[in-house]
DNA sequence: TACTCATATCAACCAATCTTGATACATTTT
DNA sequence: AAAATGTATCAAGATTGGTTGATATGAGTA
């Protein structure tokens, strides 16, 4: 067995990777009052509309928000999904962390 | 007063943008175990020694890893401080978004 | 002091991501 | 049907970030 190496994440990656940019924690920071459509995270956070777009797009790909379609509008809302593996991953980490022996560096 | 923009966070940016790398996601998943040299990381993970260094940099900036110095080791270790803000900024975000009033998108 | 070893830093390259402007696609209104 | 509106997609430039190899630092050791 050639000294077993720790494999990579996959999902929580893209989530965090989602999370690590201002202008999609802003956005997510406006949802929590609640559903917004395009055009009104537009004037609130002062984004071009094609940028906008493209920042919503990473979200909803990373399960972050939900889109609602109604006629000609598209409403976004924070979807839990994500959010909860994310808090989930970090909550575990800090748990073993707790609980592995202290300073027991093999070197 | 123009419209009211949402500012930019700060703080928790940094944490999600070191959370936001495979390889540093595989040393946290190691560290979980307890405090680890350099040396030893490296043969976990199989990275290049500049590569690890320059990781390990990223996550000791961003609050995520605590660096002790012992002879010519280096021991590195979780650091709670920067994953429970993180799990916090999570948790408030999705706890808000549970007591918004649901569907008030004003289109 | 000279040498080795563990780690950090630097410079360069390359890939991924953010940004912008133009265009396409639906849906509604006239 | 034509025009207008909200949103998504595309292409190209700009910026950031990961990777690599070479070099520097600093602590032990001979």
């Amino acid at each position: 067995m050639p000294t077993s190496i720790t494999p990579a994440p996959t999902a929580i990656l893209s989530v965090f990777q989602a999370l690590a940019d201002t202008n999609r924690l802003r956005i997510l920071e406006v949802l929590q009052e609640g559903e917004r459509c395009v055009c009104d995270l537009q004037s609130a956070l002062d984004l071009g509309q094609s940028l906008l777009s493209h920042h919503l797009g990473v979200l909803r790909e990373a399960g972050l928000v939900h889109a609602r379609k109604d006629g000609r509008w598209v409403h976004y809302s924070l979807s839990d999904e994500a959010l909860a593996e994310a808090e989930q991953w970090i909550a575990v980490t800090r748990d073993t962390a707790r609980h592995a022996a202290p300073g027991r560096s093999p070197c």
